[in-house]
DNA sequence: TATCATAAAATTGGATCCAATATCCATTTT
DNA sequence: AAAATGGATATTGGATCCAATTTTATGATA
């Protein structure tokens, strides 16, 4: 089998990564209709979390085994991923999880400040008494939470629980993705600065404001959110990498 | 041979946009590394172009015997276009090309005022003379030219070229897909208003106020052109669709 | 004639197989 | 000892094959 090829240079840490993979999806996540939808789901939950890091060779045949399946699904499931801009085909070398890096991380927050005012000033108007009941819960939520990744979803939800009525379909898609990819940053910004750094306090003016239906402050506050967790990334990738 | 099959019952029309697509970028693009790559880009122009209508089911053998390839580079090629929201998957019908809607237009179009500001605001500090220079003869073209295929072309290169000096890459690249995706509806426009409405006064405007460095000017111009050619294009829609 | 059951055809998702090509390592040569 | 060279190995992109499932056509029956 090739299973011993995987632990028997240098890739031994890279094996264990991988096979935990499989059950990574599992619970939460219902059944997929396709090999390939339940290949990429795992995946990129697995390089968006942080688990696979950057500049990892993702070989087809090792992880058409890890699955379970033939490698076609793979292949699909990578080039899925490389349209998310996730990894990136490197030729007889394999899909290489893409780099992250300070660049990165100010695209993603331009992207969101450019997208996000957008899709709140659109849902306010719109916001309904449950909108604010979820929204709270998640914020209680949060403060309870401690495990990072666990925190990175919460706060995902709550932000698209005040975008949720903003009526329009792709821009909201777009906007999902974008927070997806933040979490790949969020994760260094809690480790610089702790979990209280979570700006609940933005969050509890920012659900106050829309309930008082007032655009221009909840997009006040949120653009400040988002330029501030901007600066603390940059400030951690200009210390450290 | 399955091609009588495609000209046998009252599949004749699209037969014959089918077999005119191979030629399709052959003449402009350079060849592309693989065979999906270039199903992948020519299915992809000839969808925004309006070339395949939108509801119009894109069958994976077809498909493979009009590009003289198996049907696996096209499936990755479907895939593709799928991850960009230009084809659904159907089970056991084939992938759809996804029908355009005042709704979507109104999605496209929202994401624009949002994402082309932000590009706009950031390039404008760093354009140099070339730039400049490149946008003026852009829209003199658009003067010239009668072709809206040609004509949306023009339009999207003329607005890249003030963005181009953002420094955010990955805005840039949903900036780019988002004109690209603006074109399938640009061409109900010029088709309700006629080329004039093309609002080159507007591009002047905005020309000049970037040749200024007048950010907020040129934003508001932005803003402007826009938001008439979403509702020129609501408009049509309300009329017509 | 309309409707329902049943069989045939078509289409997809996935597995396996094949050819092309780049990488990597050992050996040889300078 | 370092560099070049040649061949085994790994890996990918593409072709062909197979099974499952849906749609569509056919025909029987009320």
């Amino acid at each position: 089998m090739k299973g011993q090829v995987i632990v028997s240079d240098g890739k031994l840490a890279q094996a264990s990564v991988f096979t935990s993979l499989k059950g990574l999806v599992d619970g939460a996540a219902p059944r997929f209709r396709t090999a390939s939808e339940y290949v990429e789901a795992t995946l990129r939950a697995a390089i968006l979390s942080g688990r696979l890091a950057g500049g990892l060779a993702l070989r087809q045949e090792e992880l058409a085994e890890i699955f379970g399946v033939s490698r076609m699904p793979v292949r699909e499931a990578l080039r899925q991923l490389e349209a998310q801009a996730l990894v990136d085909f490197v030729p007889h070398r394999g899909a290489v999880v893409t780099e992250i890096s300070a660049d990165d991380a100010a695209d993603n927050y331009a992207i969101r400040l450019a997208l996000e005012p957008m899709a709140l000033s659109l849902s306010i108007p719109h916001l309904a008494e449950p909108d604010f009941v979820l929204a709270a819960d998640l914020i209680a939520e949060m403060d309870e939470e401690a495990d990072p990744g666990r925190m990175g979803e919460l706060n995902r939800r709550f932000h698209l629980s005040l975008y949720a009525r903003a009526g329009r379909v792709k821009l909201l898609l777009l906007v999902e993705q974008q927070l997806a990819a933040a979490d790949r940053y969020l994760r260094f910004h809690l480790a610089a600065k702790g979990r209280e750094h979570m700006s609940q306090q933005d969050h509890r003016a920012m659900l106050k404001a829309a309930g008082e239906r007032d655009v221009p402050a909840a997009v006040q506050v949120l653009e400040g959110h988002l330029r501030t967790a901007a600066s603390t990334i940059a400030a951690f990738f200009a210390s450290r990498g």
